[in-house]
RNA sequence: GCGCCCGUAGCUCAAACGGAUAGAGCACCGGCCUUCUAAGCCGGUGGUUGCAGGUUCGAAUCCUGCCGGGCGCGCCA
């Protein structure tokens, strides 16, 4: 409805003189939903933003507008209002095509081509393999899954991608660890280093690497931590210790054996964290190796990249890419003193990578304390010669848990439920993934696990799905009484429908289409949720206003027919937030 | 110190590009089940949008300055 009203306004721009027009010709003739009923069903404030620009009295304007626009047996009449607004009243019937709509689309009612079919790759989750998932990734995986989901029902093509960091120090202090515990279970004796990765987690790690070579990568402790820098409780540093754990556990298993450990800690871990995000209804199209970015070449040809650009320049042995001229705050390291290329390297050539795959749309979502990285990619996209505006970041703010009314303590070492698989088990995949995009993603959430968990009319998510298992209750219940939904009978009668319930329903489910393009357009899945409990509350408004299973068969099929639709709506929100729609609770 | 984000009802949060009287949920108060699931509905109380200025027909939204909270400022990853 308002796609369809926006274009009447267009139409009646295009015929206005150029005068009245201004010189804003690409204004696009923003509709909205009238707030108050008395202004209508939708409002249009072009005539306001037009008559600065053409100098002109607005609601002279609007009457030149009105007066052009082309008749449409569904706009019931027009006003103006206020300093220069067009309200615009809808017909009945244009609420009522919109249910036989819904009925004939189905799943794909809300759909658009907005995307018109362009290519972006949705980057998200992306944490260092070096432990499980805790619960801010879980708001990560929602969020991105649910935005990747919006943007392909509008018209993108979409490409979900997990970054996995299986190089670098983190990396080999992982493997580091799951050596020493293997060492243990050896029956050696260790003292584990502060630094290392102590979650119990890595003992199965352990057992499996045990398991599958025996003592073979057995080495007697004293060897290991002979002549070690300290640790820090013995006074050392923490730092100085592990990397020193590192080097000789390479010295006494030699590459080959080094790999065996590091692989084995790298791909148990992702094979957990690719199993948890499995069933919390998560996955990706690929999980890109940094390790291969390296193999293939992609770090040198960025570096190339920026050469040839002239955009990198040698200090104190040094290479450094001049950031600064392209936005950044300061220039950056791309290779080391050591020769080693940076993370930031890595980065930029990841996303150039991207840009080589082929995708218009960058988007990645990342955690709020990583900001300061925006800068800085995007600077170097531009300096590669590539468009600063296809890097697209959306950051996550963080996840606070609350038991009742009191804060959940997320320390690793108090041991307290702190990894997503355990939120999964406590309160769900559907109420997890719903609570996690309640909230806009830059707001911090407070997650109530006892509301999540809740059976009870405070939930939301019960609320939205139990409209859904209502409508199949009473699809149930009729054909029950040997009476079950006829849609030719229902499409055919959608006229009776007029109570103020009923209306009031129609018009939330024509929203839907309205719904989902800005909440793709604004990277915004919260607004699905909004609606998801509006929608509701029509719905449950409207069942206990007026009864659905009445004799006359035209009002009865009518009837069934809205609750379908509406049923059909909710299934499609929630579809795109992850959670099922249950036919029974 | 510099930079980014946030500050809206008692609590948790909405409000695209500046639009009409700032909206929900929870909590609180009062009603509605012999009838399709009361996991529901209806009504009510509740606001100087952190503070002070500015821009204009119009500001929660834009600009400036303050106050409060979070995060970031490595040849770490």
């Amino acid at each position: 409805m308002k796609e369809l009203i926006e274009r009447l306004v267009a139409q009646a721009l295009a015929a206005l003189p150029a005068e009245d027009r201004g010189s804003l010709d690409d204004l696009h003739p923003e509709v909205e939903r009238s707030r108050d009923p008395a202004h209508g069903d939708f409002a249009c404030s072009i005539a306001l933003r037009l008559a600065r620009a053409a100098r002109t009295n607005p609601r002279a304007l609007a009457a030149r507008i009105v007066a052009a626009l082309p008749p449409n047996p569904f706009i019931a009449r027009t006003e103006i209002a206020g300093p220069g607004f067009i309200n615009f009243f809808v017909t009945t019937a244009a609420w009522q095509q919109q249910i036989a709509r819904v009925l004939e689309t189905g799943a794909a009612y809300g759909c658009s081509d907005a995307g018109a079919g362009r290519r972006a790759i949705v980057e998200f989750v992306s944490a260092n393999p070096t432990g499980p998932l805790h619960v801010g990734h879980g708001r990560h995986a929602a969020f991105g899954a649910s935005l990747a989901s919006l943007l392909e029902a509008t018209g993108w093509s979409v490409h979900r991608e997990y970054y996995v960091n299986d190089a670098g120090r983190q990396m080999d202090i992982l493997a580091a660890s799951v050596w020493l515990r293997y060492l243990e279970l050896c029956g050696e004796r260790v003292e584990f280093p502060v630094n290392g990765y102590r979650g119990e987690y890595l003992r199965p790690i352990a057992a499996d690497l045990q398991a599958r070579h025996g003592a073979a990568l057995r080495r007697p402790a004293d060897q290991v931590f002979a002549d070690l820098p300290p640790d820090e409780p013995a006074g050392g540093d923490r730092e100085r210790h592990i990397d020193a754990v590192i080097a000789r556990m390479r010295e006494l298993l030699g590459a080959a054996d080094f790999r065996t450990v590091f692989d084995r800690g790298l791909e148990d871990i992702l094979a957990d964290i690719r199993d948890d995000l499995g069933g919390f209804g998560v996955r990706f199209d690929r999980w890109y190796s940094e390790r291969g970015l390296a193999d293939h070449g992609a770090i040198d040809r960025a570096l190339a990249r920026l050469r040839e650009h002239g955009h990198v320049y040698e200090q104190d042995g040094a290479l450094w890419f001049r950031a600064t001229a392209f936005g950044d705050e300061k220039d950056r390291v791309v290779v080391r003193e050591n020769g080693q290329s940076t993370y930031f390297a890595s980065d930029i050539a990841y996303h150039l990578e991207k840009r080589e795959r082929g995708f218009d749309l960058l988007l990645d979502v990342l955690g709020a304390d990583h900001h300061g990285y925006v800068a800085r990619v995007r600077a170097g996209l531009i300096a590669m010669g590539e468009p600063g505006e296809s890097l697209e970041v959306r950051l996550v703010q963080f996840v606070a848990l609350f038991r009742g009314g009191t804060k959940v303590q997320m320390s690793t070492r108090s041991g307290e439920f702190v990894t997503l698989r355990e939120l999964r088990a406590e309160v769900g995949d559907d109420a997890a993934r719903f609570f996690y995009v309640m909230r806009s993603n830059d707001q911090h959430l407070d997650f109530d696990l006892e509301l999540a968990r809740a059976r009870s009319n405070d939930n939301p998510v019960y609320y939205v799905q139990y409209a859904h298992a209502r409508v199949a209750s009473v699809l149930r219940q009729a054909a029950g009484r040997g009476q079950p939904f006829d849609a030719a009978v229902g499409l055919a009668a959608l006229g009776r429908l007029g109570e103020p319930a009923e209306l009031a329903l129609m018009s939330e489910i024509a929203r839907w289409p309205e719904v989902l393009g800005q909440a793709a357009a604004l990277r915004a899945p919260h607004a699905v949720v909004h609606y998801l409990r509006e929608l509701a509350t029509a719905f449950h408004a409207c069942y206990n206003a007026l009864p659905f299973l009445v004799e006359d068969p035209a009002l009865r099929n009518a009837r069934l027919a809205l609750i379908v639709a509406l049923q059909q709506v909710v299934r499609n929100a929630l579809g795109l937030l992850g959670v099922t729609a249950p036919e029974t609770m």
